[in-house]
RNA sequence: GGGCCCGUAGCUCAGCCUGGUAGAGCGCCCGGCUGAUAACCGGGAGGUCGGGGGUUCGAAUCCCCCCGGGCCCA
């Protein structure tokens, strides 16, 4: 029985109900399972680890889209490759982003409510569920858009198990002596009541602060002091010791009896800002000059702390604290509250003291000031009593970028606080080592994520908050002993219960048997920074260290990819739990791709009124549209979304759709059945566009292959858009219409039907991956029970392979140049006004090497079918140059010098004889005449020469040589021109009649003149064109049903058109 | 302030690595075609290749500086 391709040519094409359809499929038949089922299977595994979005919402954005599609299409590309991939899912889902939004929801103020008011394990379940409820609406989405991934088995960072793993790499570090405490001065939000680590801090807000300069009186020496200046009044409490430049020059100044010391380069502007005009050097000095100089503190008595810091205050050399283009030169250190401050402070030995509470408040050292918040009440009141005792030189206001809380926007200020760190600057050289072992896709990310490196520094791990994995951390409240747990099991060792849920506040109740002194053990309350929990997700992922197998089996991870803002993100806090765990990179290829921005290039925020919402976009443009859309641009380079981008894709699809409508209709129609007519069986009847369209069929798997291993999925996007598009809708169908639409089973259709099924099959395979949605429907329908597919889903068949012997680039180069030449007639036409349905008598083509001669004579009958051109010829170089014709214009200026009072005569000789004159300087260089009885010659330089081309000949230039098309015309040419114009219109009427393509018809047509004349003479060739069984040049039987009259070169013409009686 | 990326037709983007007369699609205007037809074909208009300098016989392409946008840091 034969096979043959099923038929998608009476439906009416709608995208939208095409992935409905194919959504329900897939439902109601496991594909996915299936799929996942097969390529495990395999023997080829293929580690994919999927970059954890962030579950903080519920709709995703359009860049996130992106990612899962790139993703996808790399899974598919694999499992239909042949390989056991692995494709489990992620979710990130700790961390103050989350903690935030339930607070907003509890309507919580500061954090001590959280513990008071609310209680810490009904903020923890609140948190769980809203990331619960964000994950199901996110996968939801990621379906909607056709990823195929392991949605019932994601791992998920909140789970005991991914937190235990945690704890391993903690332990690991521990063990090589990494894990320590610290203090460091860190940007701390007093309303999170947390630290912050750097690439936390990321918001900026012009604001206004005081900007004073203050008096610090010299000690031992009467109205001598210290200029300092300060935007940050609350700092001057702890205030340590003040740093000077060794190399920078200073100026003792007077004024009004005082003395002060700054920096030279800045006395100008502060003595400008300040409005003093009288002032006078009385003496110049280097910085190194004043180190050691000793000074006091002007609010000494009023804190307490000052009581132990007194004897620090002096000048200290600290050329990375100075510049001379702000300040005075001379700046006031408080170690607990400046990085810079803290560092110096560290080198000289003096203490580090913070006088600010966790929560924004001056604390019990600050004396006079306790209580009071830091940039405001305690501002105000510290520059009031420096006013009060003649301490402030000068006050005025500042506005500038002040860093606040990237959750609560709250202004975040600098403290020294305890926290724990990984000490990886140890492993820097480890780091850079393996990081140039990963192959980087753009090269560029290599740079990035090296340079990157160089700035490493030790790593702040602990958040004093809740929604984290506990740092997994034990103290002896006896003897001080530390010990780090690695599992629950290790916990149930040390005497520890193993509770409910491993998070806050119940791990918090376990308690430890010490083992030095078997006291009481109780847990760091601090959690971890979730930038761990998706840096360790390469091995906790797949359960390990509680599960080894897997992990083993699967190392290292093959691929990964995500956006360019993850070099310095996840990509890297993967490597270096890498190098902490294992000793080595964790990952092998990255691909980094770029943003998704507005059509302005600008980010899109909701804020901003530029936010497409994913589930209005999948409302608005098929699935299918947007997933090839979206790939189409570079990867690595930022993508603006358009709508109007998107329309015109989906443009593109409907020729895809109509590309495969014509070819089932037309297959089904004559019963093509691909098993037995195959591109090999035969081979002997294809035609040069049938070889042509194999080639670049060929040459399209080959690169596409070449793209998507490469990590260039939008280079295979494009190739796969070039070939349906442009090779096959726009050149080869174009071709092979005439020979689908002959009557007889020659072999010609079916060489062009073995074609066709063999590209649009193999394209479909490899467009699978890209647009799974109409790949599937387009399969089910068209391929499924035709040929050698009998697959469940197209996602079951392995992509095809290129076959090398059928790429033939000559023929690709020849058909390159028949579409120039094409093209250069079809202009030719244009100028001489001759439609295309009317032939042209010959195409006359003198080709400029032997290459174009080459292509013009494989591929003539090609040219003449597209050219509509009885017959093509080749001329030689000379033959254009024969038949033209020369015409000269009169160069006054040359004529006169040398004719003079002849000039008139000979312009109007040249003018009269143009052509003659022509012909003579094109052939011999000069033209001889009598003129009034004087011998004249007309050179080259005298006349404008002109060349032109016959009446008869339009001529046309290419790069391949010149083109021309012979436009007189015989009676047989415009008759046949009129016949088609006939054939056209019985065409339409057929078709708005209903009539189907099959269906015979009986014609009758009324005509006159010419067009009468015409039909007599090309009747056979009207009635085979419109399948007439009967057709009469005669008034229509009155009872016929369809009558309809048209106009044909002006003259009237009646046609009436019947469906034809069966026979028999 | 630093590192990296991007800037080409009205719009979206190829071309740049490896220098050799600026390309495609869309849009616009004109014409053609008509059994895939909400498709298709041709022509035309439209470009200081962000700006400036350099290397070179020759620069969109290589080098330097600047401007605008993006990401990451400070």
């Amino acid at each position: 029985m034969a096979r043959v391709p099923g038929t998608i040519g009476s439906e009416k094409y709608n995208q939208f109900s095409l992935e409905e359809w194919v959504k329900r499929f897939w439902e109601e038949n496991n594909v996915y399972l299936k799929v996942k089922e097969k390529s495990r299977r395999q023997p080829r595994k293929f580690y994919f680890l999927d970059g954890p979005p962030y579950a903080s919402a519920k709709s995703i954005h359009v860049g996130t889209a992106w990612n899962k599609v790139i993703k996808d299409i790399v899974l598919r590309y694999h499992r239909m490759k042949g390989f056991n991939v692995w494709d489990k899912p992620g979710y990130d889902t700790h961390g103050l982003p989350i903690e935030v939004k339930i607070e907003q929801k509890l309507g919580i103020k500061v954090k001590k409510e959280i513990v008071e008011k609310v209680g810490v394990d009904k903020f923890i379940m609140e948190c769980k569920r809203f990331v619960d409820e964000n994950m199901e609406a996110m996968t939801s989405q990621f379906k909607e858009i056709g990823v195929f991934m392991d949605w019932d088995n994601p791992y998920v960072t909140y789970k005991d198990e991914y937190i235990e793993s945690g704890w391993w790499l903690i332990k690991r570090a521990h063990e090589q002596g990494l894990l320590y405490q610290g203090l460091r001065v860190l940007h701390w939000c007093p309303r999170c009541e947390t630290t912050l680590a750097d690439y936390e801090v990321s918001e900026y807000r012009e604001l206004e602060d005081p900007s004073i300069y203050v008096k610090l009186p010299v000690r031992g020496r009467s109205s001598e002091y210290l200029l300092i200046w300060t935007t940050t009044p609350w700092t001057l409490p702890a205030n340590t010791f003040v740093m000077a430049h060794p190399n920078l020059d200073y100026v003792k100044v007077r004024i009004d009896g005082e003395t002060y010391i700054l920096a030279k380069a800045r006395l100008e502007a502060v003595m400008k800002e300040a409005g003093v005009k009288d002032y006078e050097v009385v003496e110049e000095l280097k910085g190194s000059d004043l180190e050691g100089l000793e000074y006091d503190h002007p609010l000494e008595d009023l804190v307490d702390a000052q009581k132990e810091l007194k004897q620090y205050h002096k000048v200290v050399m600290a050329p990375e604290a100075v510049t001379p283009y702000e300040g005075t030169g001379l700046v006031h250190a408080a170690p607990g509250h400046g990085a810079v401050d803290y560092e110096v402070a560290q080198k000289i030995g003096a203490p580090v003291v913070s006088l600010v509470d966790d929560t924004g408040r001056m604390t019990e050292g600050a004396g006079k000031y306790k209580g009071l918040y830091f940039r405001t009440d305690a501002n105000k009141a510290i520059i009031e009593d420096l006013r009060a005792r003649g301490a402030l030189f000068h006050k005025t206001k500042i506005i500038h970028r002040y860093p606040v809380c990237w959750r609560c926007k709250t202004p975040l200020l600098l403290r020294a606080t305890r926290q724990w760190f990984i000490g990886v600057t140890k492993l820097k050289d480890e780091l850079i080592r393996e990081a140039k072992k990963i192959e980087w896709r753009p090269a560029w990310a290599k740079i990035r994520f090296l340079n990157m490196l160089k700035e490493l520094r030790d790593w702040v791990i602990s958040r004093q908050r809740f929604w984290g994995i506990p740092l997994p951390v034990w103290v002896c409240s006896e003897c001080g002993y530390m010990h780090v747990v690695g599992s629950v099991e290790e916990l149930e060792e040390m005497g520890g219960e193993r509770p409910e849920n491993l998070h806050r506040p119940w791990i918090d109740e376990v308690k430890l048997k010490c083992p030095k002194c078997g006291g009481e053990m109780r847990r760091v309350p601090d959690v971890l920074d979730v930038w761990f929990d998706s840096g360790i997700a390469f091995y906790a992922s797949v359960g390990y260290p509680r599960e080894r197998e897997t992990y083993e089996r699967l190392k290292p991870v093959d691929f990964i990819v995500e956006g360019h803002d993850q070099i310095r993100g996840w990509f890297f806090s993967l490597l270096r739990s890498g190098v902490i765990g294992f000793g080595e990179k964790p990952y092998n290829r990255v691909l980094v791709h770029g943003f998704a921005l507005d059509e302005h290039g600008r980010e899109m925020h909701k804020s901003l009124g530029n936010y497409v919402d994913f589930n209005e976009l999948i409302s608005k443009v098929p699935r299918d549209v947007v997933r090839f859309w979206l790939l189409q641009t570079t990867v690595w380079e930022d993508l603006r979304f358009s709508w109007k981008g998107l329309e015109h894709m989906g443009r593109d699809f409907n020729v895809i759709w109509n590309v495969y409508s014509f070819a089932s209709t037309y297959m089904s129609l004559d019963s093509y059945d691909p098993v037995k007519v195959t591109v090999e069986s035969v081979k002997e009847s294809l035609q040069p566009e049938d070889k042509w369209l194999l080639s670049r069929l060929n040459r399209l798997i080959k690169e596409y292959h070449e793209a998507m291993q490469d990590l260039r999925p939008h280079d295979a996007a494009r190739l796969l858009r070039n070939f349906i598009i442009e090779d096959v809708s726009h050149w080869y169908i174009r071709l092979v219409r005439r020979r689908v639409w002959e009557e007889s089973d020659t072999l010609e259709k079916r060489a062009a039907y073995a074609t066709l099924y063999e590209a649009l099959w193999k394209w479909l395979l490899l467009a699978a991956p890209f647009i799974p949605n109409t790949a599937e429907y387009l399969y089910q329908k068209m391929f499924r029970e035709a040929g050698e597919h009998g697959e469940e889903s197209i996602h079951l068949h392995e992509l095809p392979e290129a076959r090398e012997e059928w790429i033939d680039d000559e023929l690709e180069e020849d058909m390159e140049v028949v579409r120039r030449l094409a093209e250069a007639v079809a202009a030719a036409r244009m100028e001489a006004g001759i439609k295309l349905r009317r032939p042209v008598r010959k195409v006359i083509v003198a080709p400029k090497t032997g290459e174009v001669e080459r292509a013009v004579k494989r591929l003539s009958g090609l040219l003449a079918q597209v050219a509509n051109a009885r017959s093509v010829e080749i001329a030689g170089s000379d033959f254009f140059e024969q038949v033209k014709v020369y015409t000269v214009e009169p160069d006054y200026g040359a004529i006169g010098p040398v004719f003079k009072r002849l000039t008139p005569k000979i312009v109007e000789l040249i003018r009269e004889k143009s052509r003659e004159v022509g012909a003579a300087i094109a052939e011999k260089g000069y033209y001889e005449a009598e003129v009034e009885g004087e011998r004249v010659r007309i050179t080259r330089e005298m006349v404008k020469l002109k060349a032109e081309y016959p009446e008869w000949l339009r001529v046309k230039e290419t790069k391949h040589g010149l083109v021309a098309i012979d436009t007189s015309l015989t009676w047989d040419e415009v008759a046949e021109g009129i016949a088609r114009d006939v054939v056209r219109r019985i065409q339409v009427m057929r078709k708005e009649a209903g009539y189907s393509i099959e269906d015979y018809v009986d014609v009758w047509i009324k005509a006159s003149g010419e067009v009468e004349k015409a039909l007599h003479d090309k009747r056979e060739y009207v009635a085979r064109e419109v399948r007439a069984r009967k057709l009469e040049i005669a008034e229509p039987p009155s009872e016929t049903e369809v009558v309809r009259e048209w106009e044909i070169d002006g003259e009237k013409v009646v046609i009436a058109v019947r469906k034809a009686p069966s026979q028999g």
